[in-house]
DNA sequence: AATGATACATAATATTATTATGCATAAGAA
DNA sequence: TTCTTATGCATAATAATATTATGTATCATT
């Protein structure tokens, strides 16, 4: 797990870009493929992430569909256009972003 | 510039690293040299710069002494030993954290 | 004389996260 | 069958960290 001052700031981008490559996904479902995707090193926690998707959503890049599942409800979101520019723009800020960070904290390059 | 979001969480590592590499630099020299190093995309505010220089200083990872400039004061942040410990601590943990975010982002290798 | 740069610092506010709590269904273990 | 864990949503209290604004003061340049 890393300190989790790193993740600050990150969490809409990693939302937005998980959206923009499965089309449609609700809450826990994010929690559970971030950590499978980072090997339980980032772990999003419910109240960090239910108002992110709530300010996603009241900011347009989002739009809900309620679906249930026997008895218990699912909330799927689903990116609009500009939510999918605004994934792309985000991704792209945090490629640069490294790339400076990296230059700065001199961190070398490795094969990834 | 970056959306401010992203170099939050951040500003420990970068100051503990710059320290690590120059011995001894003062408040108003770190925002010049980040400033420089990062070509203007990432400024430090002394709103946050100058609170976390105190807490670093109240954990332990730095000493201060005042230097007089003329009628002006200086002062100066060195790391202590445990300070450059948790320099190398923090700018390896941000190392794995850009590469578990690259991964994730689906961002592609760059020469750097 | 005024402006911008240098140099420190703190207070008010905003943002964003953690932690705790709450509700409810479903599945599996004891 | 009862208890625990997992699934699934949500919000409130609190904490951490940053922005913005303000304050003081020196020094250099226009």
């Amino acid at each position: 797990m890393y300190s989790s001052e790193l993740i600050k700031g990150t969490l809409k981008t990693i939302v937005l870009k998980l959206l923009s490559q499965t089309n449609q996904m609700y809450g826990y479902e994010i929690t559970q493929k971030v950590k499978e995707l980072t090997s339980d090193r980032i772990q999003i926690t419910e109240g960090a992430l239910y108002p992110t998707l709530h300010a996603l959503e009241k900011e347009g890049f989002v739009t809900t569909e309620i679906v249930n599942i026997g008895k218990r409800v699912r909330k799927y979101y689903t990116l609009t256009p500009k939510g999918k520019l605004k994934a792309t723009e985000k991704v792209n800020e945090f490629a640069e972003f490294i790339d400076t960070m990296k230059f700065m904290l001199d961190i070398k390059h490795q094969i990834s």
